[in-house]
DNA sequence: TGTTTATTGCAACAGAATTGCAATATAACG
DNA sequence: CGTTATATTGCAATTCTGTTGCAATAAACA
């Protein structure tokens, strides 16, 4: 959490008309962390700063604005910051001992993306993209996708 | 749903040890759909035949097995039949008018997934694809991923 | 510093999903 | 085919997650 996010974060506030309150940029320092997080956790970290009706309504004015946005890890979906803060990317998740690891290679889906929007005379706005199955140490005998 | 589904189906149930009821059958019928579907839908066709709770109970079952999986459109988690019953396969959803255009070009995603599964030495197992945009008749000026 | 009104926090509510448990139905076996 | 063991069901009660109405509060701006 650089002074430059925060600085970034409160430019969009303001600049999309909105107030910059304690209880947003709170909220807002609760979702740095280098991995998505759960909504509930979110709420745990809040709790007794900011209420939690306050957080789920600025959860959502934050997607709106495209401060964050949401993945789906685990069969759970997570909140993340927006490529602004922290650049987006792909996981494959273990079901066995629930490490994520990241996609590095981002270029192919962007394209295939592309590919298939073309095709579909459609634009692309958000996409979800996410792989579990079991990490090496995991790794049971039969594989299937 | 063809006869050879019904039997897969209690072929599945058994052959895992589990007891082939009135209540596991009718919910997996209650499954047959050409798109996924959201739980609440699933709950309202069951009302008076399967209670609430056995439904959610053998979804959970039925994950388990492989019979069904879980996509994510639009922000709602769905239940749609696995490979064996439905052809498995993607969507983009038109955040406009809600339509949903199916991905026709599936071989692309599947390849992308065993390029980067076997850099990571990662076993996948399911995977999340969903992309949400404006379709032609929806498209606005502006558009960005 | 005062005024306007967006935003907050509380309380109450709504809906989705889970748990405990007694009743029931399935599978297996004599 | 009838009996038995127990997996499964359905109900009631509960928990968890997210939402709504509204009075109190605090940003923004003159």
């Amino acid at each position: 959490m650089s002074a430059d996010d925060i600085n970034n974060f409160r430019q969009i506030i303001t600049s999309n008309g909105y107030r910059l309150t304690r209880a947003r940029e709170a909220t807002f320092r609760l979702l740095v962390s280098s991995e998505p997080q759960s909504v509930a956790k979110i709420l745990a970290k809040a709790k007794g700063t900011v209420d939690r009706v306050s957080v789920y309504r600025n959860l959502e004015l934050f997607e709106k604005l495209g401060i964050v946005h949401r993945v789906y890890i685990g069969w759970k979906h997570k909140i993340e910051l927006s490529d602004d803060f922290v650049k987006h990317h792909h996981h494959l998740s273990c079901l066995g001992c629930g490490k994520i690891i990241d996609i590095e290679d981002e270029s192919h889906i962007d394209e295939f993306i592309e590919h298939v929007a073309a095709r579909a005379d459609f634009a692309p706005r958000r996409h979800i993209f996410e792989v579990d199955g079991y990490c090496h140490d995991c790794k049971p005998t039969k594989t299937t996708r």
